[in-house]
DNA sequence: CGCATCGTTGAATGGCCTCAAGATGCGTGG
DNA sequence: CCACGCATCTTGAGGCCATTCAACGATGCG
């Protein structure tokens, strides 16, 4: 709300931005970036518990997580709340909307969280004249594609540990991708949150959490994370899970 | 094999598709469907249980299907197959792989099924002098994005009946989309694979199928649908789940 | 007609959900 | 700085449902 921070946060640009190659600039040259980078808006960050957009809204523009973290979210008919995935800077948010006029999900912030919009008229208009640009949405796109495979259904089958230890797993590549630790990290939700992602009761959280701590997989603070023998975890994850279902001979 | 079954299969062009609008000719001029479809590759239909492409071949087109199905799936350290999605006419298959340079997942033909090859590196040449091909690309995209982040968690909370009458809709829908009965289809899989897509073992399976069958909500020929009770199905997968876990009040 | 794959049916085990209650943490306001 | 209130998290006991194991029936293909 300051002046200051205001300015600060305006004053960033893509060319500067550390998350650059995660996101739309990555193999632009730096005049194209130029050229983006004069379409997107940096507004103040968005408070807590606060909407990027809401399901059912009208689709304008897809946004890039500068920081903070986001939930996507949707209202099923009987009136529970599904979360269908959490965004990390440099992610990139909206693009299941391009399709239809509309948000199909809700984004809400799990902390203070500034993101770039992008107007997507401008954007594809943009992308018309700068095929690197083009194409650089498609690989995006293509990669949102990729971990929907690879998490949405390693998670519909398996144990709680196991579905426990594939998101862990995940977000410790991701953090390691944005060059943090991949051992250490802070995750950004509730257990309440991350058990409705991962389809889990908070008490079966709390009590899964806690086995692979007794384990000595894990070591737990609060929402501190460290990932203390990341073989096992994988074993658990991918692994021969002798407890899995489907098992075949 | 016959020498006019092929030709009669490469006489046909994406302007005589009836299932062009699915695909990426949709909007796109006469003459620009004309450019596309000569960088289209229409081979002889590919028989059940044989590869389209396998996970960790180089990536170097995408395909579309004409005829027939196609699964998608992927093999766990384990050894056991994982099996990430179902693909029917219409439906464009390896987006997956644009990102990296090699499939993520194999892709076998569920019966007798034809496709058309697509060359990705002609395909985003041709995009790039054809705006309105390369924003089709980018609308199916965002529309497998979409399928994806819907049916991949829809499926990892509820129980074995919910999971069922969810994926019996979704293909009700797509059927429907491509102009066949919502109410009457076949499923082009096993009950297995229905199964290691929805992570319940075959007995359960087929204990799911018959209970619908008794509460008379589907009639049950082998692979062959009925869907008698349309509201009772989409209340037990959308609707009022009492059974659910964290309902929230 | 024989074999292999797929599908069905029946018990028993185990894991996750439900219900209930207490503990912890954190932001707010006194 | 402390007290309060609320949301989150934890812990325990019991029940339900999907898996497991085992065996049989159906189907389809050579």
């Amino acid at each position: 709300m300051t002046r200051i921070a205001t300015l600060s946060e305006t004053r960033s640009n893509c060319h500067d931005c550390r998350l650059r190659s995660l996101c739309l600039p990555d193999n632009l040259s730096k005049e194209d970036i130029g050229e983006l980078d004069s379409i997107v808006q940096r507004r103040k960050p968005v408070a807590r518990g606060a909407y990027l957009f809401q399901a059912g809204q009208r689709f304008n523009s897809i946004f890039a997580v500068r920081t903070g973290s986001v939930k996507a979210s949707t209202l099923l008919a009987n009136g529970d709340e599904h979360i269908s995935g959490f965004h990390l800077p440099g992610d990139v948010i909206g693009l299941d909307a391009i399709v239809s006029r509309d948000h199909p999900s809700t984004a809400i912030a799990l902390e203070s969280t500034s993101v770039c919009e992008i107007p997507y008229a401008e954007l594809e208009s943009l992308g018309d004249r700068l095929p690197t640009l083009q194409h650089q949405l498609v690989r995006i796109m293509s990669r949102e594609l990729l971990a929907e495979q690879s998490t949405g259904h390693l998670l519909t089958r398996r144990a709680a540990e196991q579905r426990l230890a594939v998101v862990l797993l995940k977000f410790s590549e991701r953090f390691a991708n944005r060059g943090l630790s991949a051992l250490r990290f802070r995750l950004p939700m509730s257990r309440l949150d991350l058990g409705n992602y991962l389809g889990l009761v908070p008490e079966t959280m709390s009590r899964t959490f806690r086995r692979l701590e007794e384990q000595g997989l894990l070591s737990i603070a609060g929402k501190e994370i460290e990932i203390v023998d990341v073989c096992a975890i994988k074993a658990l994850a991918y692994g021969n899970n002798e407890g899995d279902l489907a098992a075949k001979a």
